[in-house]
DNA sequence: TTCTATAATTAGCCTTGACTAACAAAAGAA
DNA sequence: TTCTTTTGTTAGTCAAGGCTAATTATAGAA
């Protein structure tokens, strides 16, 4: 029952179980593993820690799920990150660095900031046309 | 003869190490502490660290101080964080929070993604005459 | 000058988040 | 169905970067 806020890293792992379910439908240890680029030791702990969560559920051996607590939380961090992915893109970034650097402000950057970003990606629409 | 990069953390003392310098002169473990809002002996520690990558000389129980080295790094990540400081303020963010998520941001984004923000700035400028 | 308060240091602990090595379970081939 | 390969798990290690407690210097007051 304990709900505090997440490690960067936890919601990485969390946000990626969402992608590849999203993606592929079953999700294991060892995509997480692979995804990730880190060892599959290191996505069992991780994975533990958002069950106890209640975020996720496994059984032993058995495919990754969201609960709809989890999925809920995770597509807010998707979000986050295709946010800023659009405004590096509109910023000239090139689409693989945009990736790469959104996925490390996703976890750092206050409310506030994230709103002016999202106005700035709705300006940056609208004089496109 | 260590050079390798430094830690977020690392970075952080460094430049704050600058900052004080600049503002009054002396830099005491205190003046650390207070200012980066953690206890002395992080302080200790992390200097430890710094004298050991020969950018800070300090004596026993005496004055921080930058090398030159250690100063033109500090000065480096100082103008990455004023960088990302003007464009969040550009984006219309409080000075306040400005402030904070340029601390946050400044160690973790690539080269490109920072001219691209430094060219966002130059033409902010251009715009507003 | 001596005593007390503040600052600096040292030693050791804790958490996070990675890792390797060793072992257990499951899945696929023979 | 048994054997081998792959996957998942457990246990224990390590580094970074905080912390507290205890100790040693230094500086300021009496």
């Amino acid at each position: 029952m304990d709900s505090l806020a997440l490690t960067k890293s936890l919601e990485d792992y969390l946000e990626m179980i969402h992608m590849l379910q999203k993606e592929g439908g079953k999700v294991r240890v060892k995509d997480m593993s692979t995804a990730l680029s880190v060892k599959m030791p290191s996505v069992v702990k991780a994975i533990t820690l958002l069950k106890e969560q209640n975020l996720v559920v496994q059984e032993p051996y058995g495919d990754i799920e969201l609960t709809p607590v989890g999925e809920k939380m995770a597509k807010k961090i998707l979000a986050r990150h295709l946010l800023l992915r659009e405004f590096l893109i509109n910023l000239g970034v090139s689409k693989k660095i945009a990736n790469e650097d959104a996925c490390l402000m996703e976890h750092i950057l206050s409310p506030e900031t994230l709103e002016r970003i999202e106005e700035f990606n709705q300006n940056f629409k609208i004089n496109l046309k």
